[in-house]
DNA sequence: TCATAATGTGAGCAATTCCTTGTTTTTTAC
DNA sequence: GTAAAAAACAAGGAATTGCTCACATTATGA
């Protein structure tokens, strides 16, 4: 954990049963992390939970931190791609519905697997800043931006990048909340979390 | 970073010699936790940088995640104490002007050093179950569930336990997401946060 | 003053960490 | 079938980790 910053480039997965020691190695950490911290997540063990060599591990990833990043931007591709399906399938319907679906999805995702995503979110925020993973979080707030700005006449707020991000945090806040509680029942908290965002989005 | 539970218990600080010395681990571990992140906040490093030696560190903390442990308490006895001091002085006003002075305790409390009540509300969902950490939450819950109970015919949602921790998630939601953003004009933030809260509590 | 208790020290152990390396096994392409 | 490329292996080096222990220093109170 010194302060190093070598970023040395490695192999990429060609054949299939290398993707699948790729993909093994990412759902290993994954496992990992939500089960048992970000502390016992070191390589060694991510390469036996995962039925690899640490050998291996190592091929395709430069070092620990580039595992994480690789979660991360994983997640947020999954949520990116939802949003991008949902904004542009939904063109024609009200701001409610538009914004029942994003909220259905956004809740679904991070229930699915609630410790991981507020781990991930915390190592975000003091990993080396990485283009793809910016690339990645920009998407998403464009995305969110791009449906407030079609609903404009309908919120008291400015269609802005600030707005898009209060909105994603909204989510975020009240699931992590949630969740660490013990709250399951997601359809509740997708109806609260519906009226907070409503809420705040016509609050002048 | 066994699984072991040992928590042998440890000598309280008693001279001013040694509650100083308390003190400093506590401040250089919190220093340390967010200026370089969980991985770099071990033993060795936080004595040094407390100017402390280990051994003196831990004759007070069993296990260096009783030092994580007592930085999250002493941070919610704080918001505990602002809440109480708040809620228990301010009965005959509106519920805005109360809503609005617990939003600036909180945002204030949470952007003074934002990375580490990121790291801590992370680190509280790992840490072991601790009875001291249970009863500090609840405090500060049942605190915004009392002011909310006084305001309940203004608002449209039960002044229950679920309704407390949604405004709590809310308030650091938000937060979290704007000083990630590099948002820093405290001002601005508090009236969105406000303007999330109002919503929230008025929407059917 | 001086015995006792409180506090502080830091070398260093045993375990664990990240990661490299040389080697072996499997796949591909001809 | 076979040579070259791709993939997998696992021993283990160098550094770091959490933490203890035997000892030194400082404060307290009679």
């Amino acid at each position: 954990m010194t302060r190093k910053r070598p970023a040395k480039p490695r192999k990429q997965p060609l054949q299939a049963r290398s993707r699948e020691t790729y993909a093994a190695i990412l759902e290993a950490t994954a496992r990992i992390l939500e089960a048992e911290g970000l502390e016992a997540a070191n390589t060694n063990a991510i390469a036996e939970r995962a039925g690899v060599s640490v050998g291996s591990l190592y091929q395709y990833f430069p070092d620990k931190a580039a595992i994480f990043a690789e979660l991360i931007i994983a997640s947020e591709t999954e949520l990116g791609d939802m949003l991008e399906a949902l904004v542009s399938s939904t063109s024609g319907q009200t701001l409610e519905e538009r914004l029942g679906l994003l909220v259905q999805a956004g809740v679904a995702q991070q229930m699915a697997r609630p410790q991981l995503a507020r781990l991930l979110d915390y190592l975000e925020a003091t990993l080396p800043a990485d283009p793809k993973l910016r690339a990645a979080d920009e998407r998403i707030l464009t995305l969110i931006g791009r449906l407030l700005q079609e609903h404009r006449d309908m919120i008291a707020r400015p269609a802005t990048a600030t707005t898009a991000l209060d909105v994603l945090s909204i989510v975020k806040g009240m699931v992590d909340g949630a969740s660490f509680a013990g709250e399951t029942r997601q359809r509740q908290l997708e109806a609260r979390v519906m009226a907070a965002l409503l809420g705040y989005l016509r609050q002048a």
